[in-house]
DNA sequence: GCCTGACTCCGAACACTGTACGGACTTCCG
DNA sequence: CGGAAGTCCGTACAGTGTTCGGAGTCAGGC
């Protein structure tokens, strides 16, 4: 290492090795798709307060603001996490049109437990509006659609089942992840956090009798159970619900 | 108004007489029924975003801490914001066993439109865990649980039915208020924004022959009734999943 | 009258947030 | 050998929720 750095005046220590060479051009250093990878680690390890645009930046080896020239904002990355997220549901494949209740809750049980996987998504949902044109959501969208037109709904009736079972889904679901973050939160499991919220909860439910035997029968179940249930119970109203549609006389009322 | 302000040092300008004698107790001057109403005024006007304890202090003619002596938290401060908001929902009165489907819609159509009022609940319900333990809740999940009862289910399946309902409404209600919630911030009237989506969601459906065809369908309807038949669609998939199970044969599988 | 808590309010401060901006640097294209 | 484009990032700004110490005011007891 010769010493030719005495061209620079006066900087105080750091000379040109000890200094990180940016702007190295190997490989851009940072991709969108590494970054969204990251941020989604990031959302499942810590919860989506804890996802900050610089936290991020040094889980990267990265600047606070070097994000900005592959995301235009936080929003906007989220949006590209949640994306990623809905492409690990197992979209339903066109099949015989007598597979489609199979297929359906296969599909409804994939949706359930991907946001289960990623709880944070319950706390982004309600954020989003229009957002829903990822290419993931649009695949599955799709896919839905097909699954519910082959299985002979009415014309034009596809959409509304689709947006009927995911709905449901959704609305079930996030009410889960909700309640799975803040065990998580306070670090506790089901079962612990059932007991300690025990009094608090008989004591919101005095005076409504129906509520209290509801808790009371609920007190010794196992509540992972209890949940899956829940679910499959609603579902199979849903789906009920649907298969009339086809097997019944047809009517438009 | 007498110079006796010498015996003073050398404050500057302020004398007693412009100090505002603040912790004058006539009344409280800040209630917590106060506070959680200002927030409502706050969120309903300009969006979750824009709540902040500052912002919120000021509004009420206070100092921006000043609150936490009535609230512990603003995450506090939302459970009993939404705990509010429930209490404008509809809760069905006990009637005839006959009457459970009507009263079950008019609930359902209830609290659509209570959210639909306040669409920042959706960005927050995915948070709120436990939580759900205020009395409006609690008052509304009575209400439902006895109607359900009355209604003839079998035994101990209330709950799953109120459960079932409420998953779908707060689903689809949380994605029609997430839609609103855009649109508000772009300062667009639904059709305009429809318009200016169109072109981005037509690209996106690319090579998804269902949804292109579910997207032309749609370009020439009202937006708004749109969303009420969807809504109302898939309340009767659930409503109809439900009526069988006290019609019909009332087996358990 | 006076003292003692209890209660209510608040200014200052802390640690953090998202992100606009300007500059430094590298690579590519002509 | 120019630019031009693209990438990275330090700094700065305007905000955030919340803690803490203190100041003021009240009710009750003596």
């Amino acid at each position: 290492m010769p010493a030719d750095d005495r061209a620079q005046p006066k900087q105080p220590i750091p000379s040109v090795w000890t200094r990180p060479r940016r702007g190295r051009r190997e490989q851009p250093a940072l991709s969108r798709e590494q970054i969204v990878s990251t941020a989604l680690e990031l959302l499942d390890a810590e919860g989506v307060a804890a996802l900050s645009m610089r936290k991020l930046g040094t889980r990267l080896n990265a600047g606070a603001t070097s994000m900005y020239t592959h995301v235009a904002n936080k929003d906007e990355l989220v949006e590209l996490v949640v994306d990623a997220v809905y492409g690990e549901v197992e979209v339903p494949a066109p099949g015989a049109p007598d597979d489609w209740r199979d297929a359906t809750v296969r599909c409804a049980h994939s949706l359930r437990s991907t946001i289960l996987r990623h709880p944070w998504m319950a706390s982004v949902a309600g954020e989003l509006g229009v957002t829903q044109l990822g290419p993931n959501v649009m695949r599955l969208s799709e896919g839905m659609l097909a699954l519910f037109e082959t299985a002979g709904l009415p014309a034009g009736e596809a959409d509304l089942a689709v947006s009927t079972l995911t709905s449901y889904v959704m609305g079930i679901t996030t009410a889960e992840a909700a309640w799975l973050t803040t065990l998580a939160r306070h670090g506790q499991s089901e079962r612990e956090w059932m007991e300690s919220l025990w009094p608090a909860a008989e004591e919101a439910a005095d005076g409504h009798p129906q509520l209290l035997v509801h808790y009371a029968s609920l007190r010794h179940k196992d509540p992972r159970e209890t949940r899956e249930e829940k679910f499959d119970y609603g579902l199979r109203m849903v789906l009920d619900g649907l298969e009339a549609r086809l097997t019944g006389a047809g009517g438009t009322d």
